[in-house]
DNA sequence: TCTGGGGTCCTAGGACCC
DNA sequence: TCTGGGGTCCTAGGACCC
């Protein structure tokens, strides 16, 4: 057998020599389910919002509603503006519908949130034509079968797929061709770059810096020294439309939150506990749904001065048992007492992450209760059939009472 | 003017190991 | 008695996104 040679050591070459990547997105999409469902909300000014604003129709972003806005602030700007709560079912079952015409469309499908994909077409060009042609199809079924508008962008790498949809919305199709990426990229603002939010924005732009363009001429290291050496490098690979990511199917989440906004007037302790204990027990009933166990448990605060933070402890085991979370909530709770007393409290949120798949297998095993010797061999062979790993706990079912036994590792 | 409800990813720093 | 250098894993927290 030869030797087997090294993987070279330059495995991407930046060369994009076919725009096939699609980002479709559906436009203002909570918005725009209300007014596919009530035609008296059609052409007007209106929005999905309690408290904040999830989503404006393009009426209201017409008169500068955005995303987050106060339901109050958002008012001033738009008189009349017409608000209606949202309806969260609703907008589940228009993402399956969409997303099922994009698994329909190509088997390379990654979805990004409830309302968005990519989508990688490079394969199909015999069987269903150019991507742009694919994209306008796309667009009529959603458009015919759902009854909502949606955007593509297609280019050679994610990233410039995403910005071509959003510089296209709304209603519309934007191909960026293969070799014309920095053209298209360049002149835009730094804040069409995935991961500048405000704080990043202000960090560059005080610098001077404003483009896209003149972003990619700051060399390496001045980047790193502001924004350090691993955003700087993301912000400039973007800057150069260096990309190499695949379309990936078949992400799993990493973690399951609840949150609770609690409004600005004072809250009790008790008050705190019993929307802690309600959080916990949405995140733990959807995690053993979804047969997920995780180990990191999250708290999540928001201060009276609407500052954020957040606290975070792993339980020994991984688990979805809800006085195990719940008993682990409380203690990061307790932790930042002082901070809520003095300042006040007006969200609070729990998550679990480090999730792994639960699997709970049950054997029916030789067992001789006069052995001492038999448990071990019963767990052995569990662990033969399995994995040493897998088995983490045995619990007997046939004894009274039940007797749990922990594993330690071998 | 008033501030939702989900998530992902990155990084610093400590523990620990060889 | 004093103490290098490199690596991995884990924890905690913040920035960011839709």
């Amino acid at each position: 057998m030869p030797p087997q040679d090294d993987p070279p050591a330059c495995e991407h070459m930046f060369v994009h020599e076919e725009a096939t990547i699609m980002h479709a997105d559906l436009d203002s999409f909570f918005a725009s389910v209300e007014q596919r469902d009530d035609p008296s909300l059609r052409g007007r000014p209106m929005a999905v919002g309690g408290g904040v604003i999830l989503a404006a129709s393009y009426e209201a972003k017409a008169f500068g509603v955005r995303t987050a806005m106060g339901v109050g602030r958002a008012r001033l700007a738009c008189p009349g503006l017409i608000v209606v709560p949202p309806r969260f079912h609703a907008y589940s079952e228009a993402s399956r519908a969409v997303f099922a015409l994009f698994e329909d469309t190509t088997p390379l499908v990654e979805g990004i949130s409830i309302d968005e994909a990519f989508l990688e077409v490079g394969g199909l060009r015999r069987l269903a034509g150019r991507p742009v042609e694919i994209a306008a199809r796309l667009r009529a079924r959603v458009r015919d079968e759902v009854g909502l508008a949606i955007t593509v962008g297609i280019a050679s790498t994610k990233f410039l797929a995403k910005v071509a949809s959003a510089v296209a919305k709304p209603d519309g199709l934007l191909l960026v061709p293969a070799g014309t990426e920095l053209a298209f990229l360049h002149p835009l603002p730094i804040e069409r770059l995935w991961g500048v939010g405000p704080a990043t924005s202000e960090r560059l732009r005080s610098r001077g810096i404003l483009t896209v363009g003149e972003l990619a001429a700051v060399p390496g290291n001045a980047l790193a020294s502001m924004l350090g050496r691993g955003a700087a490098h993301h912000l400039n690979a973007l800057a150069h439309a260096r990309d190499p990511r695949r379309v990936e199917t078949g992400r799993r989440r990493r973690s399951i939150g609840a949150q609770r906004a609690l409004g600005s007037r004072p809250h009790t302790p008790a008050e705190i506990d019993t929307s802690l204990v309600a959080l916990v027990d949405r995140v733990t009933s959807r995690m053993r749904k979804a047969e997920r166990v995780g180990r990191t448990v999250m708290l999540r605060l928001r201060l009276g001065d609407f500052s954020r933070l957040t606290r975070s402890h792993s339980v020994a085991e991984a688990t979805a048992h809800t006085p195990t979370i719940l008993m682990a909530a409380r203690a990061l709770l307790e932790s930042s007492g002082p901070l809520i007393a003095e300042r006040g409290l007006t969200l609070v949120g729990i998550s679990v992450g480090n999730l792994v798949d639960e699997r709970a297998v049950q054997l029916s095993l030789p067992f001789d209760a006069g052995s001492s010797g038999a448990l071990d061999a019963a767990v052995d062979d569990i662990r033969t059939r399995f994995g040493t790993g897998s088995v983490t706990r045995a619990v007997l079912l046939h004894h009274s009472p039940s007797l749990e036994m922990p594993l330690l590792p071998d």
